[in-house]
Formats: structure tokens, C-alpha cells, sequence
DNA sequence: AAAGGAAATGCTGTATACAATAAATAGCAT
DNA sequence: ATGCTATTTATTGTATACAGCATTTCCTTT
């Protein structure tokens, strides 16, 4: 055996194997939230383990993660797969959205500074670019990017963390109920806030988040996907 | 071998098994949250293990799923142990509490009926109970389980999710922070707040949750634990 | 031919064995 | 005696083997 394939071969070392871990989740919740892996779709532990290269054990457990955050459902014996939101989570979510994401504004405006809004301002920039280059995946996941960033810079760790969860959750909804070519967020709009934010314009920006989110939870069309059971009846007129 | 001990020994049934599961994670949990087991303690794995008859697998299931609530830590290759929040942790809870709780009262306010309130006013007077008879813990438990029955019966499951890990986080605040002696919520805070969401004052319920927490907050002394190393210098005057 | 059931297969749940590393301790040198 | 290093021990991280349910497929029966 050459060395080449003895390195491969080597079991990694433990701190390798947590980034590696990492690595492979962030995998996994990139291509749910860029909606790659669309709602409903499975997650066999083997085939997960063997495209990454790690046992079963590692999967699981990464499984587990993003069952606790709700991007995949995993139902006892029958296994993992890419959680189908229903409506009223869809409802949930946002609504949530709406009390945690607004009631931060103040709260960033005030710590708002120069640096934070350049980097904001980058990051819409990239979002407006990737929308007109056609990568609806990749701006799915600037925008939400855009909003948690946002969250952060409110210095609250624990509420950041719960509208990262909700963004996340929100990209699956948009993929069951969003329009194809609407991405929910008008490319304008994330300018149109770091300019409030910059201004120390709380109350403002407040307002604006709210507008912002009740125009993406109008533009779903929350009918409920057809089950994989046909109610044969219906479609066949009796 | 005896037909008992065939019973005993004999491997449980997967739906047995996640029954089984369930019920340790709320026992640990319930420790946790009832401060029988204390900011800092080690959770070993074989301990655990031995303790409730699963393997070690179950218990890293369990306790994974408990790190993720944050109210145990893994530190790779040290194992798990009760979380022992920071100061700046604490802040950022009961500011996140002050926002979703408050935010919550007109929702609960709008839906509140007959059977809801006498709900809630049997679970004040457990807790008003266990306080007189000078059962800490389950005090402990019981408000924070007001708390979160509160927050459900706003009908946002994401929302009540959220209260329910700040709840549990507030406990350890408590564990750390808190006086002795000293629950936190006001014995009769509880009854007042459901007069007001009775009447269907929201606003007014908004308020006064508002009081309770910041008074919750107040309550704590905000001095870091010492650490484990002293710092020498300051002792002994340089 | 359709329906019901039985065998077979696929996949997950659990335990256990083994590897790796961090902590503790003892031994050695200065 | 103290500080450093090596060995031992305790504990976690990973893989794998095996057991059990769910689903599918094929055969039998009506």
C-alpha cells in the first residue's frame, strides 16, 4: 500500500474527527437550508455515512442535531428525513419571527457602528448579486445569513440563536410554500434597513422589519402539498 | 435462572426502549432543573449508565440532546457536567424572557377560558404549597412549569418551545445566582397575573409579567462565582 | 385475477469492543 | 525539595456486530 492510501486509510485524530464532524453537519444543514435537499427527501444513515466517509455512529448523532432543530423529522424505525413544515408551523415561525427579530431592533441600532454596517452592507451586496446571477440556492442562503447577523449584532447569544434556528426553519417553509423565482425578501430591502440601523433609528427600523416580514409570509401560498395518498375519490370525481 | 430475572435481563422492546429513553432524559433534566444536581457536577457516562441499566450509547444520546438545551456542557475528552452560566448568560435569558414572555400576554390574554384559568390556578397553589412546606425543589419546578404552561396557551409551539429552555436556564441562573431562601417569583405574583389574563387585560398582563421577571432578575446577586485559582495578589494586597 | 399472508430484505436501535487522549501519579534529575 | 518527564489510569470517541421492526415481494388460495 502506497503511503498516499496509508494516510487516507488513517483513522483521524480525535480533534480532526469534531471538525470534520462539524464540517459534515454544516454540510448537511447548507444543503436543507439551500433547498438541495428538498422537503420530505430521506436520509439514510449508510448512504450519508458512506458519501462522507464516517461510520453510522457519527451520522446519527449529527442526525439528532438537526432533528432537535427541526430541519429533519425522524420518525422511530423508518429513519431521518428533511422535515415537511406544516402550515401552522409555517404560521409559528413567523409570528415568532415577528416578536424576536422586531423587539431587536432597538437594540441594534443602538449598538450599530461603522464596521457592523459595512459588513451588512457587504453581505446584501452578495445576496443582490447571487439573485441576479440566477443562484436562487445561494441567496436562500445569504438573506437568512443577512437576518441572523443581524440578530447577533443585538449582543444577545441565546435570542440570536433562536432566529438563526428560525431562519433556518423559515428556508424549508419557503421551499414548500414559496413561489418559485420569489425569494421572499425584495433585494432592496436589506439596504433600505442597514440605512435605519445606521441612523440610530430604532423605532424605525422596527417598523421596517415588520413590513419586511409580513410581505414574505404573504407571499407564500399556504395551500398544503398534495399527500403522497391520493384521495383518489376527489381526483376522480366520485 | 429464574423466570424474574429472564424478565429483567431480557432486552426491551424499541418502543419499550424509547419510553425508557424519554423518562431518563426527564429525570436527568428534572435533577437539573430542581438544582438536586448543581451547577459544576460531572455527569459520567458509565455512572449514568450503570444508574438507569442502559448502555453508554442511550446515556451520549441523552446527554447530547441536554447540551444542546444548554443545561449540561461536553467538553471533548472531559465529559459532561452541569452548566454553570455565566453572568453575561444570565442577562441574556431574562432579557430574552422579558421579550417573548411580555410578548406573549396579549396572545394568552386573547385565548384564555374558564378551564385554562383553573389550570393555572391549581399549578400556583401546588406551588404556593410546596413553598410552605418548604419543598424547594419542587417549587422550583412547579414555577417554572407555570411559566411554560403559560406560554403554550398562546398557541405558538415554537414560541412555548422557547420559554421552555429559558425556564430551565433560568433554574441554573437561580442554582448559581439566586439567595437562598429566595424562590425568585413572588408566592402570590402567579394568582395576580391570572386575574389579569382572565379579564382579558393584556396589556395590563404585559406589564405586570414584566414587573415579575425584572423582579425575578433583581433578585440575583451578580457576583461571579469564585474561581478555582485565586488570584493571590488581590487576596493578600499584593 | 385479486387478495391475503408468509418469507425475505432493508434499515434502524442498542450494546459492546477497541482506540485515543487527557488527567493523575510516581520516579528521576537537578 | 522542586520541577520535569514518563507511565499508568480513567474516561470519552468511534466503529462494528447484532437484534428487531417495517416494507416489500412473491406465493398461495379463493
Amino acid at each position: 500500500m502506497s503511503d498516499a492510501q496509508t494516510a487516507l486509510k488513517r483513522r483521524p485524530t480525535d480533534k480532526e474527527g469534531d471538525e470534520r464532524h462539524e464540517a459534515i453537519y454544516r454540510a448537511v444543514s447548507d444543503a436543507i437550508v439551500e433547498q438541495r435537499l428538498k422537503p420530505g427527501a430521506r436520509l439514510r444513515e449508510d448512504a450519508l455515512a458512506e458519501v462522507f466517509g464516517i461510520s453510522r455512529t457519527g451520522i446519527r448523532k449529527i442526525l439528532q442535531r438537526l432533528a432537535l432543530e427541526q430541519l429533519v423529522t425522524l420518525t422511530p424505525r423508518r429513519g431521518a428525513s428533511v422535515t415537511r413544515p406544516t402550515a401552522e408551523e409555517a404560521k409559528d415561525v413567523f409570528d415568532a419571527r415577528q416578536l424576536i427579530e422586531c423587539g431587536l431592533m432597538p437594540d441594534v441600532a443602538r449598538r450599530m457602528n461603522a464596521a457592523a454596517a459595512a459588513e451588512l452592507r457587504e453581505m446584501a451586496r452578495q445576496e443582490r448579486q447571487a439573485l441576479r446571477s440566477g443562484q436562487q440556492s445561494v441567496a436562500i442562503r445569504l438573506s437568512a445569513d443577512f437576518h441572523v447577523r443581524l440578530a447577533q449584532l443585538s449582543g444577545n447569544a441565546t435570542l440570536a440563536e433562536f432566529v438563526e434556528r428560525l431562519c433556518s426553519r423559515s428556508s424549508l417553509i419557503l421551499a414548500v410554500y414559496g413561489h418559485r423565482g420569489h425569494l421572499g425578501c425584495e433585494s432592496h430591502d436589506h439596504d433600505d434597513l442597514i440605512g435605519y440601523l445606521e441612523t440610530g433609528n430604532g423605532e424605525r427600523a422596527k417598523a421596517f422589519m415588520s413590513r419586511h416580514l409580513k410581505a414574505i409570509e404573504a407571499s407564500l401560498s399556504m395551500v398544503e402539498e398534495e399527500e403522497n395518498v391520493p384521495d383518489l375519490q376527489q381526483i376522480f370525481g366520485v
